[in-house]
RNA sequence: GGACGUAUAGCUCAGCUGGAUAGAGCAACGGCCUUCUAAGCCGUAGGUCUCUGGUUCGAAUCCAGAUACGUUCACCA
């Protein structure tokens, strides 16, 4: 049993002896004590005083005397202003460390502990364009929460959901068979999604012309939009693609596997990875077998130009389009069947969508939608919204060249590690593959860190300079810290220093020694809570403190030096542990951490 | 207009289910490397927690309203 659970039923016990009141479980509650005040828990009496009829202080000090005489681990107690701050035998502590210390599963992932499957659906491009800023926060959300959840014993299938058909995909192909000469990306050099985006970009700017030549005919803006030339063949050619034209099927074959290929050069760089790939071209149609279905036991209802929807109204929201007059499908109509799909391939207990906050509103009607349709497997549906990624100028805007492109921005801090990195020239008799894999490590870690530390719902603002910046709360500072205890173990051992079996328990430590226990202490319940909330930013909170105490530690004691041997193998042991921590937690957020830096 | 979200130091962000004097980093200034990695540590300065009211022994935190900003309410995805 836990200190926590000792001390919890020590304070019922004074409630129930000294005022004859039984607390109720919640009652009763119990917190760390603030790291600037003496002791290692605090009950906070004032709750209480209706009961005692007494001052805060007079219970407090009441209360703090029953406990310590009925708990042995309790050494004494401290009152403030109606705080109760009870400390604890070292000996808790260092029994902490003896039992976790052979554990390496404290912090680890523990996959596949029990059965529950978990899809988590993330990135999900378009293959017109190459992927920009905002699908990094995308991706790094999606790739660190599906590790989080398997640290917390769940199996996770990450799937990727291409949407590789539609009207934005024929625009790119259209502008490459007028305008692209056989360009590709081997006789260009060019990576094949910046090569189909280049395309893209291209119609719209020919379309564009267009639009402004009616226009100055006198036609209205609407109007301009939808008879311009360019959008009409752009519009043909989708319907050649859905009826299955070879020519446009072959040209839409080989421009698509242009993209991929420049996609997984980038999800490479990004380090991060899918179990499963869907594609929009091959699911699109499953939606509408379970709309019509719905619509015979008149659960929808049809329009007379025979378009079908679904009436939210009772729930409050509008009636909503599930399938054009013409029987094809929407996006919803698409998402229903992708969402029937992978329950049939999973079986899942939860599945989360990482999408963007301005799909609030859809994923709303999805989880209605299918609920009403009969699935009872709708509440296990998840939406995680995360919030826009903005620069200090303001959003990203693609027409006015503002976005800010994931390969380069990627290769631009890989650049900026490098030359940081040579500067300080710590890196002597590194190989230079090696060292090439450390640039990229602290680059991407810096990255994907930097994003991470913001709660997902809230939009951010990147600022690529303190991006970059490699001091202060950033991924670098706590691969630093990791490298530096790595560098001590590997000093000991040269030394010829090994810690055997347990630490002894009447060890005299001093506060910030405790104090570092007590926070790795704490990891279990961080990455409980960070699966809990869905928010990578818990965890790496979490290790921004850690690392914080440590350096502190670090600073002000020696280890190999420390002259007593059972005061040096605690304090090796606490760094093993700390870096342990950091290792296991850095890698819930996909980021590696280096034994050198 | 309806719905949803956000508002904390000059800037970027923490602040758990209400608890002690509201915390970090960056930027500014000052100190610490003959000692385990100074990508580090310590210090100074910086606040009407958007505003108003309510609940409470106690509110940045909960509730109501106001204001500002963002998103959304497409037969786009």
């Amino acid at each position: 049993m836990s200190i926590e659970f000792h001390l919890k039923n020590v304070l019922l016990e004074a409630l129930a002896s000294l005022y004859n009141y039984s607390a109720t479980d919640a009652e009763a509650t119990l917190q760390p004590t603030r790291k600037d005040m003496e002791g290692d828990f605090t009950v906070v009496v004032f709750p209480y005083t209706k009961i005692s009829k007494k001052s805060p202080e007079q219970t407090a000090k009441e209360i703090g005397e029953y406990m310590k005489t009925n708990l042995p681990e309790i050494t004494g107690f401290e009152v403030i202003k109606g705080f109760l701050n009870v400390k604890i035998d070292t000996h808790i502590w260092i029994n902490f460390l003896n039992k976790t210390y052979p554990n390496q599963h404290f912090g680890c992932p523990r996959k596949g502990l029990n059965d529950e499957v978990y899809v988590v659906e993330y990135s999900s491009p378009n293959t017109n364009k190459p992927l920009h800023l905002g699908h990094i926060r995308n991706n790094v959300l999606g790739h660190s929460l599906s590790r989080i959840f398997e640290a917390n014993g769940k199996k996770v299938a990450k799937v990727n959901l291409i949407n590789d058909r539609g009207i934005h995909i024929c625009k790119s192909m259209l502008a490459w068979q007028r305008w692209g000469n056989g360009e590709t990306p081997q006789n260009s050099g060019k990576k094949g999604d910046h090569l189909v985006g280049e395309y893209y970009v291209l119609f719209d700017k020919e379309y564009k012309k267009q639009i402004a030549e009616l226009m100055a005919d006198g036609m209205k803006e609407e109007e301009a939009k939808k008879n311009a030339r360019l959008i009409q063949e752009a519009q043909e050619m989708l319907r050649l693609w859905e009826a299955g034209d070879a020519d446009t099927i072959a040209l839409w074959k080989m421009m698509n596997g242009w993209v991929y290929e420049g996609f997984t050069q980038t999800y490479t760089q990004m380090g991060v990875d899918f179990d499963r790939f869907y594609y929009e071209s091959e699911t699109y149609t499953t939606g509408k077998k379970f709309v019509l279905e719905a619509l015979e036991k008149n659960i929808l209802f049809q329009k007379p130009d025979s378009s079908i929807w679904v009436d939210l109204t009772d729930e409050g929201l509008d009636q909503k389009l599930l399938l054009r007059a013409d029987g094809t499908s929407v996006y919803m109509t698409q998402d229903l069947g992708t969402a029937a799909l992978r329950h049939g391939d999973y079986d899942f207990h939860k599945h989360v969508y990482v999408v963007g906050n301005e799909q609030d509103y859809h994923f709303v009607v999805l989880k209605m939608v299918l609920a009403k349709i009969g699935f009872k497997w709708a509440n296990y549906l998840h939406h995680m919204s995360y919030g826009m990624v903005e620069l200090p100028e303001g959003k990203m805007k693609s027409r006015e060249g503002t976005v800010v492109d994931a390969d380069d921005l990627m290769e631009e801090m890989i650049k900026t590690s490098r030359e940081i990195s040579q500067e300080l020239g710590k890196l002597d008799g590194m190989s230079e593959q090696e060292a090439t894999q450390l640039y990229r490590m602290i680059a991407l870690g810096a990255l994907k860190y930097f994003i991470l530390k913001v709660e997902p719902k809230k939009n951010m603002v990147f600022n690529p300079r303190e991006s970059i910046d490699f001091n202060g709360n950033t991924g670098p500072f706590i691969q630093y810290a990791h490298a530096r205890i790595q560098s001590v173990l590997r000093k000991a051992t040269e030394q010829g220093l090994h810690v055997e079996g347990d630490l002894p328990e009447n060890l005299v430590l001093d506060k910030k020694e405790i104090n570092l226990i007590r926070t790795v202490r704490q990891f279990t319940l961080i990455v409980a809570e960070a699966a809990q909330n869905m928010s990578p930013a818990v965890i790496a909170n979490y290790l921004y403190e850690l690392v914080k105490d440590y350096n502190q530690f670090y600073h002000d004691y020696s280890i190999l030096k420390e002259e007593k041997p059972e005061l040096r193998n605690f304090r090796l042991r606490i760094s093993e542990l700390v870096g342990r921590v950091v290792k296991h937690g850095m890698y819930m957020l996909g980021i590696d951490v280096p034994n050198r830096m």
